[in-house]
DNA sequence: CCCAAAGCGTAACAGACGTTATGGAACCGG
DNA sequence: CCGGTTCCATAACGTCTGTTACGCTTTGGG
């Protein structure tokens, strides 16, 4: 608390009057980290379906210093969540509304019949964490270029077989 | 240190006799739960090569208590890594390892061209990672047949078109 | 049998931690 | 201008933490 408050430039007085707990932070934390990732989505509207689907994937590879902050917190708060039933529902959570939306821009870009949109978006879901989570400790093997083509490379495959 | 001592029913003397430090014991925990994982892969060397792959993917997945083990052990590392250079390379070390025995797998299965057999690898493991990321917080969408059959899909699919 | 080393239980230390208490400044509706 | 409320700095509190010191017991080679 008292690292975070100096790295923020306040104190811890300022920091324990907006929040309750450390747990409180930690979720705020995540909650602001994943508003930034839903406001960048939305300003993707206007791209042409296709488009704005492989843009919102590459934009949760740790590439960018914002995605690779992101995917700090992601970790810590999974760290804690195995230990939090609390923080679990809600990293579950998160991680449903993702896989909604990419769902969504699946649908819209046609990929797939409209029923098996949600199994697509978890394909692809499941192969961007993939990606990131080796990224993210192997930078040097996995370089921005080298994720952008581990992920194009899936979504010129097929949808699931199901 | 004094609760895992208690769990294990030690004392913290006898627990700091054998480990020089807190992320000594963390590395050495992660050490071990990758060792067992190397003696499960090491017992499937008699199956045929398909199997084995799948096996040794499916192993990795966290259906069962050994697994659900690991993958907690591992958030909780990576989250000390990310502050940790040395708990970073360590990680990265190990994912590489895992990847090079991936690698000799799908070249055994002659899944695909021998020099394209690390890229099929990555690819594996990658969604095998985001699946199980997700499994993990959310085990009540994710049942244990549900994992094993979005693994087969991507085995079922063709490798890396590069 | 001896002595050094290893193994380990006990307990204390020093610091870090999250949290709370207190007091004052700034703000604001009445 | 007043009363309360919000905001926040300071500092203390009690607990928990990793680590260390110390001493006793056991082990094993000469």
């Amino acid at each position: 608390m008292r690292e975070v408050a100096a790295e923020a430039g306040w104190t811890t007085g300022a920091l324990t009057h907006h929040f309750s707990d450390k747990r409180d932070l930690l979720e705020f934390t995540l909650a602001t980290s994943l508003e930034q990732r839903r406001e960048r989505r939305e300003r993707r509207r206007h791209l042409p379906p296709e488009d704005a689907l492989r843009a919102t994937l590459v934009d949760a590879l740790p590439i960018t210093e914002a995605s690779r902050l992101h995917w700090t917190v992601t970790v810590a708060f999974c760290a804690q969540a195995t230990g939090d039933p609390g923080l679990a529902a809600t990293q579950r959570d998160a991680y449903r509304e993702f896989r909604a939306d990419v769902a969504h821009l699946v649908t819209a870009a046609e990929r797939v019949p409209p029923d098996s949109a949600e199994a697509e978006a978890e394909r692809l879901i499941a192969l961007l964490d993939g990606i990131a989570l080796q990224a993210l400790f192997d930078p040097e093997t996995w370089q921005p270029e080298r994720q952008i083509a581990a992920l194009d490379g899936g979504l010129r495959r097929e949808p699931w077989p199901e």
